[in-house]
DNA sequence: AGCACGCCGACT
DNA sequence: GTCGGCGTGCTC
């Protein structure tokens, strides 16, 4: 009787492929082990995802397995049950996500070789075959080659031609797979020094009921409503418990500048258990790393979203801090999104989950509070919090109101660091014609070029296209091309003509050519030599908090203008992000100029009523339908033509349409329409249950899918 | 993805 | 008449 596999091949294919099992193999043939096996003439490497005993009737040839790589299986049954669960929930090719499992250094390469038999010398000679095979063996006659690089060699039908002679057993594929060994033996570990001190048993305290969790060997998910000083102190004692009860610890940060801030200060007190892993850090140390978590000699595992993709054995718990900031969703396949894949693993490893925010996502919040696992901080005796001001005024009229002028100035007179947020980057948002209305568009994507002043050119911030800018009219030829909207580079501007004298900076990567300008202009703003620093909010993460006695953000808005339900969120996020800054002194300021006072997201950010905020969020989310009232997937289709990427929607369309209890908006434009030369058309589904939603992401439909991304808010 | 098949436009 | 465009379907 054969045995069967499941093979998951790293490819964009959201299905697997059947094999047998030849008889040898069969014994130690499991879930998780990789294995070589043929694959369209070629060889390639691939991951056993399940074993089958026996299989329903086949309509296709079931090529056999060339060979296993592993004896034991690389990855444990939970890892592996979290993968295809992460697969199922975000529609991503399983084996994509195992190949972003384990560093490079560790891969495989296949090293196949084809030559000639004698049976083939013979065929050669007597020329007992078709031309194109002939032609093929008789590259064979004198020497070797590399089993891929051949099937590509002999071109068209390159494939079918090895494969037909294969099968005439003319010539033989030796094959092997190449392993880079590891040269240099592990360094042995230095002798295990955790700092005892607790930092603050207040703080710890009131998180127990998350302490208690630990080493129930249970899935406890909580969601930690803290400030970020007091989240550390529970994330450190946290980790500690955890490290007492020989259990690992995956730590997930939204960026890699706050994950080497963890570990420059955690990193001693924490002694060598951790691990760095993100896509700065070194093939080599990686490979390193990943060898030191195998071996239990790491157990602390800290990075961004694709350090969820890492094995560890007796994971115990799983911190995904800063759970509201939307880097925790992978766009580019394999897709995903982190803090459901936390869940999800922590789900599968029975492991306690920790999310952290100060201002959670909406979504998580609902979450906590119905299911009762929300654990709720109050912050310890701060510095002196900031002054938080509204000050109303249209982005039309003039840059700055009268009122922030005169803010600014009085604080730069004092020597006050100053800073100031605008979320557009570069000088101009757009231009466009003050005539007839023409806005350049980048030719890859459709938006509106941003105009950066620095090399007078229009940029594209997606794909970075770029041209020239233009000083008359294309469509009118009137020459009143101006420049809309303000950027950070305008804002710099407008701000060193009215405050005269004073040195004003922009902060924004365009800004920087060289490795260590942006440390640079950090230090300047830091030392008093800058007295304004401009950017946007990614300079708030380079900034401590309580670090400058005014902040001035402009126009958020700009936010609430996106088609996207979270925009309220996003607002909120990004006015609180801000104003952690300021403060410390007495006379601190915070700053919001914007023409929606009102706005309830606007208005809660600036007062820090997080409650208030989330009571208006729900009930609008409620009112029309959205997250966390509705599953909702937003299915992208893209294609470098429109008709292929509209007829793939269609044919989704026809076969989602048929499913009880799902509505499905669209098939439309995606917001983004273009984006690098693909056209992009979105569908909307809304579900009541996640059941009806799967029913559409079934196995029935994989592979139907092409080119689609989904993303999926719950 | 990557590759081969198949069916319609401008050319040695 | 063919070369080649890309639209279509498949990979166990």
């Amino acid at each position: 009787m054969s045995v069967f596999a499941d093979v998951a091949l790293p490819l964009p294919l959201r299905k697997s492929f059947l094999y047998v099992v030849p008889e040898p193999l069969a014994p130690q043939a499991a879930p998780g082990c990789r294995v070589a096996v043929p694959f369209r003439g070629c060889i390639r490497i691939g991951y056993i995802v399940r074993i089958r005993r026996s299989v329903p009737e086949l309509h296709f040839k079931c090529k056999p397995i060339s060979r296993l790589i592993d004896t034991k299986p690389l990855f444990s049954s939970e890892y592996l049950n979290f993968i295809l669960k992460l697969s199922h929930t975000f529609y991503s090719p399983a084996g994509e996500l195992l190949h972003a499992s384990f560093p490079s250094g560790f891969q495989v390469k296949e090293k196949s070789k084809i030559s000639l038999t004698d049976s083939g010398r013979r065929a050669l000679k007597e020329k007992k075959a078709a031309s194109s095979l002939l032609s093929a063996l008789s590259m064979l006659e004198n020497r070797s080659y590399s089993l891929n690089y051949f099937v590509k060699k002999i071109g068209k039908n390159g494939r079918a031609a090895v494969d037909s002679l294969q099968k005439k057993k003319w010539t033989a594929v030796e094959e092997s797979i190449e392993s880079r060994k590891e040269k240099a033996p592990l360094e042995p570990l230095p002798a295990f020094q955790m700092e005892m001190a607790f930092p603050d048993q207040k703080a710890a305290s009131e998180a127990r009921a998350v302490l208690q969790a630990l080493g129930q060997h249970e899935f406890l998910p909580f969601l930690l409503k803290a400030s970020q000083p007091a989240r550390e102190d529970i994330y450190f004692a946290l980790i500690r418990k955890s490290l007492s009860l020989s259990q690992s610890v995956l730590f997930l940060q939204p960026e890699i500048d706050l994950t080497q801030r963890f570990q420059e200060k955690w990193g001693k007190r924490l002694g060598e258990n951790i691990e760095i892993l993100h896509s700065r850090v070194s093939e080599a140390e990686k490979k390193r790393g990943w060898a030191r978590i195998q071996d239990r000699r790491s157990r602390v595992v800290a990075g961004p979203r694709s350090a969820l993709l890492t094995p560890l054995p007796d994971l115990g718990l799983i911190i995904v801090d800063e759970e509201q900031d939307d880097l925790y969703f992978q766009e580019d396949s394999p897709v995903y999104d982190a803090r459901k894949g936390a869940w999800l693993r922590a789900q599968e490893e029975k492991a306690v989950l920790v999310f952290g925010s100060e201002y959670p996502r909406i979504e998580d919040m609902m979450k906590a509070e119905k299911n009762n696992f929300l654990v709720t901080i109050r912050d310890k005796e701060e510095k002196a919090p900031a002054e938080a001001l509204i000050i109303k005024h249209q982005a039309e009229q003039s840059l700055l109101h009268m009122d922030t002028i005169a803010i600014l100035k009085q604080a730069v007179s004092r020597n006050k660091p100053v800073l100031m947020f605008t979320n557009r980057r570069g000088y101009a948002a757009f231009v466009s014609c003050r005539r007839c209305r023409y806005i350049p568009r980048c030719e890859n994507c459709d938006i509106p070029l941003m105009f950066n002043r620095k090399d007078v050119r229009m940029v594209c911030r997606y794909c970075g296209f770029s041209k020239p800018v233009i000083h008359e009219c294309p469509r009118c030829g009137s020459r009143m091309m101006h420049g809309r909207g303000w950027g950070v580079e305008a804002v710099a501007e407008e701000l060193k003509k009215i405050l005269s004298g004073m040195t004003v900076e922009s902060f924004f990567s365009d800004v920087f050519n060289k490795p260590g300008d942006m440390e640079k202009c950090l230090d300047r703003y830091l030392s008093g030599e800058t007295d304004v620093l401009v950017g946007t909010q990614m300079l708030a993460r380079y900034i401590r908090p309580f670090s400058a006695s005014l902040v001035v953000v402009l126009f958020p808005e700009i936010i609430l203008s996106l088609p996207d339900f979270r925009a309220g969120q996003m607002t909120y996020d990004f006015i609180s992000s801000l104003k952690k800054l300021a403060g410390g002194t007495d006379d601190a300021q915070f700053i919001v100029q914007t023409g929606y006072p009102r706005h309830h997201a606007v208005a809660a950010a600036v007062r820090g009523d997080y409650l208030s905020f989330y009571q208006e969020e729900i009930n609008y989310r409620s009112l029309l339908n959205y997250p966390p009232f509705t599953i909702m997937a937003e299915v992208v289709f893209q294609d470098r033509s429109a008709r292929t990427a509209a007829r793939h929607a269609r044919d989704f369309l026809r076969w989602a349409g048929g499913i009880a209890g799902v509505d499905v908006l669209g098939p439309s434009k995606a917001p983004l329409s273009r984006l690098r030369g693909k056209h992009r058309i979105q569908l909307l589904i809304k579900s009541r249950s996640r059941t009806a939603l799967d029913k559409i992401f079934s196995e029935t439909l994989t592979g139907a899918l092409p080119g689609a991304s989904v993303r999926v808010y719950e």
